[in-house]
DNA sequence: CGCTTTTGACCAGCGC
DNA sequence: GCGCTGGTCAAAAGCG
């Protein structure tokens, strides 16, 4: 994957104190919108690469699944399902409304080798195992953020992909999501807006029903991204000061011209 | 010293 | 009942 470093922020600080023309300053509202739009293009298509990506990922699973259903089901596996899946498929933490088990693949350097997965909550781990169908070992992961937060996570990479770690979460936080309250001794915990950037996350959370319409999920997935970042984005406090700043301060700069 | 991680032991559920 | 497997516990070790 590409790096993923986009330049998003809206220079207004556009007036210098001995130039006062309008022209001069109409010319450098719209370089800046230019390059602003071009920012907005590199995004959009970012943002179809990973809807495409997505989508083939998903009907990977589905034919993973597909093929697994064929053969004996494990154990835990009915378990899940039955748990989880009372029809076909798990539950989603995307609305947030009644989360019970999600996954979400991670994609890492395929020299890190430490099962943390950046997500925003504190974790303790409580457990390592290995497992029978797949050689890397699953660890387990209680929330820690608060005392009795009942969530719990496991972590084990992915069998088909050792770059990807599949995160299943179990339960839902009965605490706010902290944010900026990490501390430098615990590698496991770190604020909303940087765990995203250094690893693209897929929420697989398959489908509540198994036929997936494919031609009609993209637009959606798209509208989705779009409205999980902007949510990130409204939510980061400082972003909002930074915005309120620069739009009051180009008030003022307009209002003494 | 307190907290976190590691890791072997233990427990429970399920199939045979 | 036995064995297998996943999940959890808890003591020891590590770290700041």
């Amino acid at each position: 994957m590409e790096p993923t470093c986009v330049d998003t922020s809206l220079n207004l600080n556009l007036v210098p104190s001995q130039e006062t023309d309008v022209a001069m300053v109409a010319k450098v509202l719209v370089e800046e919108l230019e390059r602003l739009s071009n920012e907005n293009k590199k995004l959009t298509e970012r943002l179809n690469l990973m809807c495409d990506n997505y989508i083939a990922l998903q009907k990977h699973l589905n034919e993973f699944k597909s093929q697994e259903s064929v053969t004996t089901p494990s154990r835990k596996r009915k378990i899940e399902c039955t748990e989880s899946c009372t029809t076909t498929k798990e539950e989603t933490f995307i609305d947030n409304a009644s989360p019970k088990i999600s996954k979400v693949l991670v994609r890492t350097d395929a020299s890190n080798t430490s099962l943390y997965v950046r997500d925003g909550y504190q974790w303790r781990k409580y457990g390592q195992k290995v497992t029978r169908d797949n050689p890397s070992p699953r660890a387990y992961f209680k929330c820690s953020f608060a005392p009795c937060c009942p969530v719990k996570k496991k972590v084990q990479r992915s069998v088909e992909d050792p770059t990807v770690l599949v995160t299943t979460y179990e339960g839902k936080h009965n605490h706010a999501h902290h944010q900026g309250q990490t501390s430098s001794s615990n590698q496991s915990e770190t604020s909303t807006h940087d765990f995203v950037p250094s690893s693209l996350a897929y929420d697989l959370v398959m489908p509540r029903k198994s036929g997936v319409d494919y031609g009609g999920q993209r637009s959606s997935i798209h509208q989705l991204l779009v409205q999980q970042l902007t949510t990130s984005l409204t939510r980061d406090h400082n972003f909002r000061t930074a915005l309120a700043t620069a739009i009051s301060g180009t008030s003022l700069d307009v209002q003494k011209r």
